[in-house]
RNA sequence: GGCCCGUUCGUCUAGGGGUUAGGACGCAGGAUUUUCAUUCCUGAAACACGGGUUCGAUUCCCGUACGGGCUGCCA
């Protein structure tokens, strides 16, 4: 069998939402399964919606979910150039050779135009019967069509779309998908710019980069049948790739396709990365941003929509491509899910190596001014990563260990606290000082020790020494935390929280 | 409206003519834990509806309902 070649074919209008990240991974997980080409190929063919940025956006996003593209703009290949503004001249002669066969036309229509016919009749359709009624080289008396030519009064060329045929095609995850072509529109192949619309550019593209398999989203179902007509026009019918489309992600409240709004409307990442647009409107927060980690954003996105036939649920990028396989991809939309989404990212971080981690927390906690040593990080992360569902939260939940608790579970002080043995407590805190060796065992150690002697009970304690360490009562183990913080800092915290626990009740 | 696609617990899903309809997230309860979290155990929770086909349909077929997509010189 032939080589497999696969793309991702994304246009560059703002931030890569999260679904299109989707549709990359599975087209790289089917190239790389089978020892094929993954591709990256700009659609900027709008050149009104164009976004500066939006590009590298995309390849930096991609680099971070570690789905390098063999073939793209910036990355080689002998199928480019990979931006499609950059192959203008091809669509224009390949439609050219459409007209001149006959399975394209020159259409003058206006925009006014056809605002009018649309608004005259809801259901207007650019068709068979309303092809003879607009002006454009089919309906035109010759003469007039070169004269409009020549003027250059600007024009484009529409596809003839065949009467009374049914045009099928097998869909990977459908099974066979019929359309009556007497139900599609002329779709226009070239506009009045000279760029080329999706369907025309896509067709061209991928049989030019001889791409095998077209992955993409549902969205693009119902025009397929165009495409199918495209190869069919072009002699290529032959060598036309298979078709996967893809189900949706949905919202999560069930209406619609998550579109880049949901993002600010459901309070959680619907975009791998941060984006800063012109307005507050149109910049968002990313999964990245968010604290997730590229790995668990992965598993998580390839469980949406495919499932591998197992129970298992974690996969790495390695044994996705190895388990991937199209057959297994479900065919109904997808509700978007956050929560499933921060369990993954959960898993991934308390089973992740401590010196990964340590590159993905240092970042967060100098975020906040502070820039302790390794070791320190290391044992800050092997306390607190089982608590921590996002890398924010090792801040948020552990950032005594950075500085002074900013203030003491009032519920719990009142609760617990008995003013009358803050004499007691200061002994304590003496004695723990006094170790010989500040360890987690020996700080345990004496501590019980002293619970005995003075015949007090655990609970009336060790809350009290995790309150005025941490200042809450939600944290990693009391002693280890304490052997972390080290003898000076716990000695300090400790008669100052002695202090303030007084005050407070 | 027209065309196309879809429909198993709240969500993601497995399954498939005869099953106690399985798992995961979330939720509830419990165990472990000096706290929280982790981990473990238990529980509640689903085949949209109506017709066929069949000895038997959640599974196959047809309708209906519901949901979604498309219907641009956007992708």
């Amino acid at each position: 069998m032939e080589k497999m070649r696969l793309r991702f074919a994304p246009s560059p209008t703002g931030a890569l939402h999260i679904g299109g990240v989707r549709t990359a991974l599975y087209n790289y997980l089917l190239a790389k399964k089978h020892g094929g080409t993954f591709i990256l190929r700009i659609e900027d063919t709008d050149q009104t919606r164009y976004v500066p940025g939006a590009e590298a956006y995309i390849k930096e996003a991609l680099e971070w979910f570690g789905l390098l593209p063999d073939e793209g703009p910036g990355y080689g290949g002998a199928h480019g150039p990979y931006r499609q503004s950059e192959r203008k001249e091809r669509y224009q002669e390949y439609t050219a050779q459409l007209v001149e066969s006959g399975h394209a036309y020159y259409a003058f229509d206006t925009s006014d135009e056809l605002a009018a016919a649309r608004e005259k009749d809801p259901n207007f359709k650019y068709d068979a019967g309303a092809r003879r009624q607009m002006k454009n080289s089919l309906s035109l008396p010759e003469e007039e069509v070169k004269r409009l030519l020549s003027e250059g009064g600007g024009h484009v060329i529409r596809l003839k779309v065949p009467e009374n045929e049914t045009i099928v095609f097998q869909d990977k995850i459908r099974g066979q998908v019929a359309f009556d072509s007497n139900e599609l529109d002329d779709k226009v192949l070239l506009k009045a710019d000279g760029m080329p619309t999706y369907h025309l550019a896509n067709v061209v593209d991928d049989r030019l980069m001889e791409v095998t398999h077209v992955i993409r989203g549902e969205e693009w179902l119902s025009s397929t049948a165009h495409h199918v007509l495209l190869y069919r026009a072009f002699g290529w019918e032959g060598q036309m790739p298979a078709f996967a489309h893809l189900p949706l992600i949905l919202r999560p409240d069930g209406k619609g396709k998550l579109s880049k709004r949901d993002g600010a409307r459901f309070g959680f990442p619907v975009f791998p990365l941060s984006w800063q647009g012109e307005t507050e409107e149109d910049s968002f927060t990313g999964f990245r941003e968010y604290g997730f980690l590229p790995e668990a954003a992965i598993n998580f996105l390839a469980l949406l929509g495919w499932n591998p036939g197992t129970e298992q649920e974690i996969f790495s990028l390695e044994e996705l491509v190895e388990a991937f396989s199209v057959e297994r991809i479900n065919k109904s939309g997808t509700r978007f899910d956050i929560d499933k989404a921060k369990w993954f990212n959960q898993q991934y971080i308390i089973k992740a190596d401590t010196d990964y981690l340590l590159e993905k927390v240092k970042p967060v906690i100098a975020a906040h001014g502070y820039e302790p040593g390794d070791d320190f990080l290391r044992g800050f992360i092997e306390l607190m990563r089982e608590r921590a569902v996002t890398l924010g939260e090792f801040w948020e939940n552990g950032y005594f260990f950075f500085e002074e608790p900013r203030d003491y579970d009032p519920k719990m002080v009142r609760k617990r606290w008995d003013s009358g043995r803050k004499a007691l407590f200061d002994e304590l805190a003496g004695q723990l000082e006094g170790l010989d060796n500040f360890t987690a065992d020996s700080i345990k150690a004496r501590t019980e020790a002293f619970i005995q002697e003075k015949g007090l009970k655990f609970g009336e304690v060790l809350p009290m020494l995790r309150l005025g360490v941490a200042g809450t009562m939600q944290g990693p183990a009391l002693f280890e935390m304490m052997e972390l913080l080290g003898r000076a800092e716990v000695a300090r915290r400790l008669r100052k929280a002695f202090h303030q626990f007084n005050e407070l009740i």
